[in-house]
DNA sequence: CTAGGGTCTCTTTTT
DNA sequence: GAGACCCTAG
């Protein structure tokens, strides 16, 4: 054990070794606070013997987790551990699968994915006669998702509604939180409250866990809600043995109700807490380093720290420019090329693009594919987002949970079986009124009046199959439940009918669903359909992915948070896009968009190469955009740029011919004051001269409208 | 009830 | 540019 600690500096050592009473480590990026963390539960087991299932370790995503998980075991040398190592949502799950009669749940309840929510609340909608052309459904859910991570319930949040539409939202809201009770369901949010809300309302409830988690550790609290906050802390409020990790320049989920100030406002909530700051960097060059330190000093609201390495000065950071974002790719593509001549130890896994949006990465995919170049795509469409997966796994959602009507609804009629919106109309109606699950009311076709005889024979014939299933759902294994529902529901027949090309790949989809079926069963030692149901609903998007591939990683900048590369590159380094125009409204979103770009920045090990383009095209419009402000704030002598070339491809592309004229135009950024809707800030120009167009965000309403430039008297402010 | 075509909106980021 | 959604003809 003195051994492990040989291998920490001395504040780690420290933040390990503090292992009674709160600690709370400011841990710049690439200080090694993973390792802090691994080593303090390493520490916890093996010197203090305290007994690995008294400790609770909550981390951002699942794949940190399991690597937690991994480095653990490697340290103490065991290959299983019997602790709760998950995320936040996880182990809330975990919490209330074991109490969910308590709060008036079974254990089989649903976990509602933001698709399931979106249905639910149209669904909701469609019940008070809301348009969804008035109210946009994304817009509502929002609303109370945030009131949820406020702990803000329907019936409060009624009272304190301030106008019309949050009077709206609030009866909106009170009936959706009604029907997931009804559909034995709770949303990613509810894991969180309902889980605080055991704690809070059963005392012995909270007992019990106060003093089984003995030691909690939270990473990444920079990024949790008052909600998790408050889970932690109701965990601790006795034992105080706290140990929370975190760096406020990274926290970049603060539209997902995340909050900041929860690592500062910790420590007045623990006075006595031991502090430790970790700002030694082991990760990046000297050049890096001073070019991230260069950006996040232009925000106002920080605690001040800086970074420091004994790392090698290394290369200058690069920025390239290019016409278009098919250049940029190429760009990349060349770097890529380039810097594995001149290193051959790199390979294709020492590279990763980063962007902003997810739209990016078409483009990027198009061109590496092009280029021969092995290429993985993190996130983005996932594999548990495709329409087949959806559709059978609400099959088998409904037999574990056969309260859950948003799955049955969303399956009745796929495969078509004559189940049309009229018919399914009625059943909704008589099962509300007799107040049953609109499973159970199929089995009641024939009391239901006004229904056509072939769809009443349907619904009976559909209710039969699935009672069937249930039936022997407690006899197969999840994988066996999988092959089951795609061969008997008719989705398979569907699929092999059809000829197209995409068919094929669903049904090879559907293939690959049984194997992760029987996959995860085996590692979860838990081959039960619950135990894969709930795996899935929590699973994230850096999960499934494999760093030892041999391929170079493309993700989002919110997704590679807490990863790190040999060589990184910024994609699509533009006003508008870094920081994303959505995000021009205010200061405190600006300075979001900053700590993103520091968060990409600070990945870099060796080589950080920037892009932009001059144009590029956003859903099917060219747009015109201005290279990053954040580029700006790299001192030059640290950063190489280069000018953007037209390749020849471009010269001959024909939109580059329409490439607008903006010498006396308005840019992105741009604050304009417009006659009727007042001050607003341009965030898309496209088109020229008679025709040009600029997209404008208005602070009045917060509402995006296209303004066409020569009908409008815009003025600059 | 279904299938096909046209229109409209949209993603900024995700457990 | 894609997907969701609505409308219409069969």
């Amino acid at each position: 054990m003195d051994d492990l600690l040989k291998n920490l500096n001395e504040p780690q050592r420290l933040a390990v070794t503090t292992t009674e009473g709160p600690v709370l480590v400011i841990a710049g990026a690439g200080s090694g606070k993973t390792r802090a963390i691994t080593y303090r539960v390493a520490y916890l087991i093996g010197a203090k013997r305290i007994p690995p299932r008294n400790i609770l370790a909550v981390t951002f995503t699942n794949k940190a987790a399991e690597e937690m998980r991994n480095r653990i075991y490697k340290l103490l040398g065991v290959t299983e551990l019997e602790s709760w190592i998950g995320t936040f949502h996880a182990t809330c799950a975990r919490l209330l699968r074991r109490e969910a009669d308590r709060l008036g749940f079974t254990r089989d309840f649903a976990i509602y994915d933001e698709s399931d929510q979106l249905l639910l609340i149209k669904h909701c909608m469609k019940k008070l006669s809301l348009p969804e052309r008035e109210y946009n459904p994304h817009a509502i859910l929002s609303r109370i998702s945030l009131a949820k991570n406020k702990m803000l319930f329907p019936d409060a949040f009624r009272e304190k509604a301030g106008d019309d539409f949050e009077a709206t939202v609030g009866n909106i809201y009170k009936l959706y939180a009604e029907a997931l009770r009804e559909n034995n369901a709770m949303d990613f949010d509810d894991l969180l409250c309902n889980a605080l809300l055991l704690l809070l309302q059963y005392p012995e409830c909270s007992e019990k866990y106060r003093s089984f988690f003995r030691y909690v550790l939270v990473d990444e609290f920079q990024d949790t809600n008052r909600v998790q906050y408050e889970l932690v802390r109701e965990l601790a409020r006795e034992h105080h043995n706290l140990c929370v990790v975190g760096d406020d320049d990274q926290s970049i989920y603060s539209w997902r109700g995340a909050n900041v100030d929860n690592l500062f406002d910790l420590q007045k909530e623990f006075p006595e807490a031991t502090v430790v700051f970790l700002e030694e960097n082991y990760r990046s060059t000297q050049s890096i380093l001073d070019a991230a330190n260069a950006v996040i000093a232009n925000n106002s609201k920080r605690k001040p720290k800086k970074l420091w390495t004994k790392n090698d000065r290394g290369k200058n950071v690069m920025w390239c420019s290019a016409p278009d974002e098919h250049s940029e790719a190429r760009r990349i593509i060349g770097e890529i090329r380039r810097l594995r001549q001149e290193n051959p130890e790199m390979g294709n896994s020492d590279f990763a693009v980063f962007y902003r949006t997810n739209a990016q990465s078409r483009v990027l995919e198009d061109e590496f594919r092009a280029a021969g170049i092995t290429y993985v795509i993190v996130g983005n469409v996932r594999f548990y987002d495709r329409k087949e997966i959806k559709d059978t796994l609400a099959y088998l959602r409904v037999l574990a949970n056969p309260a859950d009507s948003v799955s049955l609804r969303r399956i009745i009629n796929v495969p078509p079986r004559g189940i049309g919106k009229t018919t399914l109309e009625r059943v909704g109606e008589f099962a509300s009124d007799r107040r049953t699950a609109l499973l159970e009311a199929l089995g009641h076709a024939s009391e239901i009046p006004q229904l056509r005889a072939d769809a009443r024979q349907s619904l009976l014939k559909f209710h039969e199959y699935i009672s069937r299933l249930i039936r022997q759902k407690n006899d197969l294994s999840a994988a066996d439940l999988v092959r089951e529902v795609i061969n008997t529901s008719g989705y398979a027949e569907m699929l092999t009918q059809d000829p197209s090309f995409e068919a094929q790949a669903r049904i090879e989809n559907l293939a690959e669903l049984v194997s992760a079926a029987a996959e995860t069963g085996e590692k979860l030692n838990d081959f039960s359909l619950d135990a894969f149901l709930q795996s899935v609903s929590l699973q994230s998007d850096v999960d499934g992915w494999d760093e030892r591939m041999d391929a170079v990683t493309l993700m989002t900048l919110h997704m590679a948070k807490g990863l790190e590369f040999t060589a990184v590159f910024m994609a699509g380094m533009e006003e508008g896009l870094l920081p994303h125009a959505n995000a021009l409204l205010s200061e405190k979103s600006l300075e979001e968009e900053r700590r993103l770009c520091y968060v990409g920045i600070t990945r870099a090990r060796k080589h950080l190469v920037f892009t932009s383009a001059d144009v590029r095209r956003i859903r099917g419009e060219i747009e015109v955009n201005e290279p990053s402000r954040f580029l700006a704030e790299i001192p030059d002598e640290l950063m190489d740029a280069e000018e953007s070339v037209p390749d020849s491809r471009l010269v001959r592309d024909e939109h580059y011919q329409e490439m607008p004229d903006y010498e006396d135009g308005f840019r992105v950024g741009d604050i304009i004051e417009h006659s009727t809707f007042g001050t607003g800030v341009i965030n898309t120009v496209s088109g020229s001269g008679e025709s040009a167009k600029v997209g404008v965000r208005f602070y009045r309403d917060n509402k995006q409208r296209d303004i066409v430039v020569k009908y409008a008297s815009l003025k600059r402010r």
